[in-house]
RNA sequence: GCGAAAGUGGCGGAACUGGUAGACGCGCUGGCCUUAGGAGCCAGUGGGGCAACCCGUAAGAGUUCGAGUCUCUUCUUUCGCACCA
């Protein structure tokens, strides 16, 4: 073998032998175990970055570990090609989206190549596919027919400028992106798919998904947020039924029924029917309702602005007394929320006093608590006003605890018919329509005559015109008589397409079941998904966590339920990666517009103050800094893996990432460290090196095991230390990535071997072979991280067989075995002295060897220990 | 604002089940070597103290023989909040 370690030939040599063999491409096999290992695809947005990096090499860490322990593997990978930044880029350059975006996925899939991933290239798939889409136009219709797609209003961001919607992302302070306009919220008739019809069975199957975090499991149990409680109909007093032209209710969703008695007023949202009523009739009310109206559609948006409410001057009754509550109308009430309507209760509930505080609006207490804390709701809102007691001033409802209360009040309201006992979520239907180009089309025709016609299956896929250019002012698709004009499928009459298009979750909702049949052309899926489903191991990023994760449980839901699928979870186990995370820097140049630059063209000055500020390089001039957030295209902080992989090749910028943290820990980017894992492969290279140039190692299969020498004599004590320490790191680095999933100390370990073997100088065939030894097992134990260098190391070490394709070894018991161990000795908690004892020793032995120690006698003293506590094989503790 | 997590040397991190705090690596300091390479090798490196020792895991309290680990409060950071993906 080569003396120098040179990188680009040992990966480029690798990557040929892998390709050439056709290693990674997965084949169905009855009977054997399967290990389907899926990293979630990106979203080609030019380049990749180190959260890309990290990604996917922990999938290929545990796709090649997995494929030694004998399973069969298959790890593919995709694009998430259709969505926003294509039409962004084509708004900048003029670029149609599908050229920019299959560039992108050609330039990003070339990398993915360099980095020696062992991915089954044969099952590719891009979402822009006429190919692949043409099945979410399929399942799109199927799920129209059962009423799971179905079509309602809902509420969008307008600019009002550029006359078009906006995207979350594209309202910056309220502010259109690129008009600088006040955005404005705009009511449009939408395709929604009914997950709620599956909150119980989502929610209640968290508890199945044991290879799921915790921390997943409960961001989405809090996210489908199941609460009991009831509904309660207000009847309109005689203004609002005069207002709304009719008698009725005003309904409302309330945990906390039994503080019923406690309504001083009751909220409606801007848009609630109630609230554009009353605005018809004043000034002052159309005004601030318009005002509502202006801003943003996000949720956080909305709940950290200042909470403000105007009354209507109407009133509802209350349902049990019939007293008049007047209406409000409140910019915190979210229409897309229950009924767009709450009671306030201002004594029991925090928000609703300082609503009423601020309002000048009386409040009641009608709960005390059982204890004597506190006896009338006073100026200040405290935290216990909020919890539940003893109803008082509620009629014959008073001197109930919680349970009794709610139960009474429920039935006295059923009985009415204004009310009953139900179960709200939190969760909401999905909304998939989106008014923009570069998304698959939805597949329905708009006819004068037969209305909304949905798309015969044999004229599918609608396509969508690939040559178009999006210029920021509405769907260029709504443009293009080409696309627009179609004949009606049912009478054949000229009629229009549907512009709209699907959001890009519905692509990633069921792009896993694609991989296990990517080239059937007759249905979505075939038999092939009960072979590989579900994903024995997902892995992406945490910011996934709750979207994209539930929409893909209910899309595989709503599969099963149409027959396609025998499967309900589609994710067995789940590894959430944690984010990496760069600094942000941008400046504002006008109102609603936001420039990023990245971070490496961006010095920091302190000045004398010690204040540091940021500079952006090409022009000297300041820039703002927006702090540290995820690597992404669009807050232009990403850091390109193409210099480090230049400069070091793929198997330093793999192990760089692996070692730098544990995979589901959040990562702030440095590249302090990089050296030092080159250095490290570097000395890995030259002790296989000197180590097969002191004397030639014959060809051989499997590991070379030793327990003697030639002659039968034991090993030297360095030499079964060593042995010892090489089977410990083997037994270490097998359950790091089997069973704990963290691949730094894994390579720790491996580095902790290498430093023993490089102190190793005995010399002789015993003490060569147990070198040989140590040394197949770094390179075994490192191949998941570092496969390129270990391929070619192990042929080196004398096999003929591709390493990739060698079982992953069992640690030696017999090398393992310890006679005596090491005891910690406390006195009081406190570390003062080891002592070594044979390995099995009980309580009395340790405790005379520990007190047989000076160091321990001195602070133990002479007196007999009032306790002892021996933890066998680590600690005794004498508490004195 | 709400939901979820994280916080340990100068830096990335280790400590898996409540039991040696700082493994491994970076950086730094000193030395060696040299055909001077951004190379290699050796030693040291949490703070204080001559030492014995003492202090130390965001801050504050608590539980325990023993707490980085468990509980409570506070602070900071990250992720998500339904049209970025």
């Amino acid at each position: 073998m080569q003396e120098r370690y040179e990188p680009a030939a040992v990966e480029r040599a690798a990557q040929d032998y892998w390709d050439s063999h056709g290693t990674f491409a997965a084949r169905e096999s009855a009977g054997r175990g399967k290990y389907y290992c899926l990293s979630m695809f990106p979203y080609p947005s030019g380049r990749l970055h180190m959260g890309h990096v990290r990604n996917y090499t922990i999938g290929d860490v545990l796709a090649r570990f997995m494929r030694m322990q004998g399973l069969n593997v298959l790890q593919p990978m995709g694009w998430d090609a259709f969505g926003l930044p294509a039409e962004n880029a084509a708004i900048a350059n003029g670029v149609p989206p599908a050229r920019w975006t299959r560039e992108n996925i050609a330039y990003m899939k070339q990398q993915l190549r360099a980095l020696g991933f062992g991915l089954d290239w044969s099952r590719e798939l891009a979402t822009c596919d006429p190919d692949y889409y043409r099945w979410n136009q399929w399942l799109f219709l199927r799920m129209r027919e059962r009423g799971i797609a179905y079509k309602k209003t809902g509420i969008v961001n307008w600019d009002p400028i550029d006359q078009t919607v906006l995207a979350n992302e594209q309202v910056i302070d309220g502010r259109g992106w690129r008009t600088g306009a006040l955005v404005e919220k705009r009511e449009i008739p939408m395709y929604y798919l009914r997950i709620t019809a599956y909150a119980e069975e989502l929610l209640g199957a968290l508890d199945t998904l044991r290879g799921w975090p915790e921390r997943v499991r409960t961001m989405q149990a809090n996210w489908i947020g199941r609460s009991e409680g009831c509904e309660v109909a207000f009847p309109y007093a005689s203004d609002t039924s005069a207002a709304l032209g009719g008698a009725g209710a005003l309904k409302v969703f309330t945990t906390r029924v039994d503080t019923l008695f406690g309504v001083t007023f009751a909220a409606v949202s801007a848009e609630h029917p109630l609230a554009t009523a009353a605005a018809g009739r004043s000034a002052a009310l159309a005004a601030f309702v318009a005002e509502c109206r202006r801003g943003s559609t996000m949720e956080a948006d909305v709940a950290t602005m200042e909470k403000r409410g105007l009354a209507t001057g109407l009133h509802v009754l209350h349902p049990l007394n019939g007293k008049p509550i007047e209406v409000w109308v409140a910019n915190y009430v979210l229409m897309s929320y229950g009924e767009g309507a709450v009671m306030g209760v201002p004594a029991h509930d925090e928000r609703d006093f300082e609503f009423a505080h601020r309002n000048g609006i009386a409040l009641r207490t009608v709960v005390r608590p059982a204890g004597a804390d506190w006896d009338e709701v006073g100026a200040e809102w405290r935290a216990a006003y909020a919890a539940p007691g003893i109803t008082c001033n509620s009629d014959r409802y008073s001197n109930l605890d919680f349970d009794a209360a709610v139960d009474a009040i429920a039935a006295a309201l059923e009985q009415r018919g204004l009310g009953q006992k139900r179960v709200q979520w939190r969760l909401r239907d999905w909304g998939i329509s989106r008014q923009r180009y570069w998304g698959c089309p939805i597949p329905l025709v708009h006819c004068v005559q037969c209305g909304e016609v949905p798309v015969p299956d044999a004229e599918l896929p609608v396509r969508l015109p690939e040559d178009l250019v999006p210029d920021g002012s509405g769907n260029p698709l709504a443009k293009s008589e080409a696309f627009l004009r179609c004949a009606c499928p049912k009478c054949g009459k000229a009629a229009r397409r549907e512009t709209d298009t699907m959001d890009t979750f519905v692509d990633s909702s069921w792009y896993f079941l694609r991989f296990a049949s990517s080239d059937q052309h007759a249905a979505p899926v075939d038999e092939r998904v009960q072979y590989w489903l579900p994903v024995d191991q997902y892995i992406g990023g945490i910011e996934h966590a709750i979207l994209h994760l539930l929409y893909s449980r209910f899309w595989t839901r709503a599969m099963r339920d149409m027959g396609l699928l025998d499967l309900t979870e589609p994710f067995a186990n789940l590894l959430t990666q944690g984010m990496v995370l760069n600094q942000i820097y941008y400046r504002q140049p006008a109102a609603g517009r936001r420039l990023y630059i990245n971070p490496a063209e961006v010095e920091l000055r302190a000045d004398a103050a010690g204040q540091r500020s940021a500079y952006w390089l090409t022009d000297g001039q300041g820039v703002e800094q927006g702090g540290l957030g995820t690597m992404s295209k669009s807050k232009n902080n990403g850091v390109d893996p193409q210099s480090m992989v230049q400069k070091y090749g793929a198997d330093t910028a793999r192990l760089f990432m692996m070692f730098a943290s544990p995979p589901e820990q959040t990562l702030e980017w440095s590249e302090e460290g990089v050296q030092g894992q080159y250095r490290f492969l570097r000395r890995l290279w030259k002790a296989v090196h000197e180590h097969l140039a002191a004397a030639p190692v014959s060809a051989h299969q499997g590991l070379v095991r030793i327990a003697a020498d030639a002659a039968g004599a034991p090993l030297s004590a360095t030499a079964t230390q060593l042995r010892r320490q090489t089977h410990h790191t083997l037994e270490r680095v097998t359950g790091d990535i089997a069973r704990r999933r963290v691949f730094n100390t894994a390579i720790a370990a491996t580095m902790e071997l290498l430093n023993a073997v490089t102190r190793y100088d005995e010399a002789g065939t015993a003490a060569r072979t147990v070198r040989h030894e140590a040394l197949e097992i770094i390179v075994l134990c490192l191949s998941p991280m570092v496969p390129h260098i270990c391929h070619e190391l192990w042929h080196a070490l004398g096999h003929e067989r591709a390493l990739i394709d060698e079982a992953w070894p069992q640690p030696d018991a017999a090398a393992l075995r310890q006679e005596t161990v090491e005891l910690i000795v406390q006195v009081n908690g406190k570390l003062r002295g080891r002592v070594q004892v044979a390995a099995g020793a009980d309580e009395a032995t340790a405790s005379a060897a520990a007190l047989a120690d000076a160091g321990v006698r001195r602070f133990a003293g002479e007196a007999p220990p009032r306790r002892v506590i021996y933890v066998p094989g680590k600690l005794l503790n004498i508490v004195v």
